[in-house]
DNA sequence: GCGTAAGTACGAAAGTCTTCGTTGACACTA
DNA sequence: TAGTGTCAACGAAGACTTTCGTACTTACGC
């Protein structure tokens, strides 16, 4: 059995997470420069997060430039279905109608997010029978 | 400002609130029994968390009888929908359909789960409209 | 060459989470 | 009443997370 888990980021790991799927490889100051705007956040801080996540494996890093470049080591799918699987697992218990019907009524779905949901559902439904 | 921030429960906390949910008011060795059952935990251990969690008042204890009865405090729904809406926000930034079909993606959902799916968004969209 | 700016590395501190050993209270029973 | 079992309370240990100060290195401009 492997030994690598990919294990579950952190909620200040995900934040990370996220601006390099948006963004792509980032130096450090990158990433803090768009951390920095929403939250009061250290650029040692940041820069640390990046090391431990490094050694963790979520992130791999580029050394060539005196500025080292983070990457996210696995895609954003991938980490996504993750994080929606386990939620779905640990407090769902497996059933998809129940989370959405938690994730639909805490917020308002637009008319077009809904009209994704059935064309989702019709594609599923075609790519399993 | 109300300093009530209903607090999100734990990992360790969740699984407690799970057996709250699905028995009811419940003593310390009843809910032990039960997650006993599944993996290893000491008694104490979970004594320990409903005692902290009676403190950050995710539970609360009835403590007429000597063995005090532990009861959720937020009815089941009212946490899955926060967790629901916790990730929505945080890694699918509000897009239900892209929660949805990450969470599809990473399971096989049963037809009738479709089927139940197909009903709820008929349900939410006459609900808005 | 020197000073300054930008970088990485390291370690410590503070907070949280989880686990469990120990203690003392209480009740039941032989 | 002595012994046994059940319970709550407490504290401490260990792991993990987050934050930041400090030190060392490297590049650049004057």
């Amino acid at each position: 059995m492997a030994a690598h888990d990919d294990p579950k980021p952190t909620s200040g790991e995900l934040e990370i997470l996220r601006v390099l799927w948006e963004r792509g490889p980032s130096t450090v100051r990158e990433v803090h420069d768009i951390l920095a705007e929403a939250k009061q956040m250290g650029y040692t801080t940041v820069l640390k997060l990046l090391q431990i996540m490094t050694t963790k494996g979520l992130v791999t890093r580029n050394e060539e430039a005196r500025a080292h470049v983070y990457e996210a080591k696995q895609p954003a799918e991938k980490t996504k279905r993750q994080l929606a699987g386990d939620l779905l697992q640990k407090v769902f218990a497996g059933s998809a109608s129940q989370l959405m019907m938690h994730a639909l009524s805490g917020k308002k779905a637009s008319p077009s997010d809904i009209e994704e949901l059935r064309r989702l559902l019709d594609e599923y439904e075609g790519s399993t029978k």
